[in-house]
DNA sequence: ACCTTTGTTAACCATTTGGTTAAACCGTAC
DNA sequence: GTACGGTTTAACCAAATGGTTAACAAAGGT
């Protein structure tokens, strides 16, 4: 239960619970009116439809993530520091938004057309400065070759993987929440770490 | 449509193909009934209610994709072997059923209890000789020291992501269906060296 | 004070959905 | 043949669900 004058924001923050948690389909518009402690018609005022609803949500999730990429790809330092800044900075992110990256994979792999109306935006994350970086250091010898586009995936991987499939690996590394929470605590160093390692000379 | 004369067995055919597409929020008894070319009551029949034939479907995965696991937990060659056969294999089986990373992870996010019954089962995965290989090959100066929990989360990660986050991947690197494609096909050699170059002293 | 606009509610509605039932179908053992 | 068991179907049901409506309250301008 959300207290708040705002009916508007009260919605959208009761919306951003239930969808990030139980995803649309599995979403209820009356218990995300019950969690806003308002009628379920509100709802309906303020934001016409669920689909809608679900919109704005996911929207504003994913302008919450997509800033976050800026770190790796538009800022000028090296490809070693990129790595070792945002590794440290994205897993303390997420850290404080635990549905975040499941929300968006789930439910774009639900509905992939999905992402072609976001990727209209401006401030939609791209990859040709990072690409031109890459091949540069590449050039000076300073890393091993590879193709941008595979690093960019692998550092994608070793950071977002470990929260989407947090009970895979609860069950397979055979982990408590406390260990879990600390196995991911340390990979704000070991991550970069690890992928340095993979890359320098 | 299906064309089989094992009505209980199309039937879990039909339920795999649509849970496994939509989950189980998202998927109507009704359509699988279609998808099997059968009546509805035919589900119930069989399978009692949505939960249980669910739980054969997720099951059913879950036993899919658990055995590749061994070539990396279980198997008696070198650290180095182990990436490269498991990573060269993984990535060409889920070639072949793209839908599973996603559908477990998915699934098991949404009911986290749910692998607590799977675990009971004799042939789940386990770390333990991983464990005690990876410290072994440390001890002899082989690899880096690294955790064995972190180097197969990240092993997991950089071969799993990749298929759970592909329309991310697809919007983030501006490619299209046969460029993802050839990326994938570019990892069954490019994950390893990867992850052995990290590793290796 | 009065009227208009905006916000809020309870009751209602049509459709969908998982699940049930009773009758029909069909192969087979007698 | 026919009686019997498992199998299949159409029709049905109650509950849940997204969405609407009409009446009512609050606020703000004149």
């Amino acid at each position: 239960m959300i207290k708040d004058k705002n009916t508007e924001g009260q919605i959208l923050t009761a919306a951003k619970n239930v969808f990030q948690r139980k995803g649309m389909d599995g979403s209820r518009m009356q218990e995300i009116a019950n969690e806003a402690g308002i009628n379920k018609a509100m709802l309906h005022y303020y934001y016409r439809s669920k689909q809608l609803l679900f919109e704005a949500v996911f929207k504003s999730a994913f302008s919450l993530l997509a800033p976050q990429l800026n770190t790796i790809l538009n800022d000028d330092s090296s490809i070693e520091e990129k790595i070792k800044n945002f590794t440290h900075n994205y897993i303390t992110f997420i850290l404080k938004h635990p549905y975040l990256p499941n929300f968006i994979i789930q439910e774009l792999n639900r509905n992939p057309e999905f992402i072609e109306k976001i990727k209209q935006n401006r401030a939609f994350p791209n990859l040709d400065k990072f690409k031109k970086q890459v091949n540069t250091e590449i050039e000076k010898g300073i890393i091993r070759p590879i193709k941008a586009e595979q690093l960019f995936i692998n550092i994608m991987s070793l950071n977002i993987f470990p929260f989407v499939a947090k009970p895979l690996i609860k069950a397979f590394a055979d982990v408590d929440d406390k260990m879990y929470k600390q196995l991911i605590e340390d990979r704000k160093i070991e991550v970069a770490d690890f992928i340095i390692n993979a890359i320098k000379i």
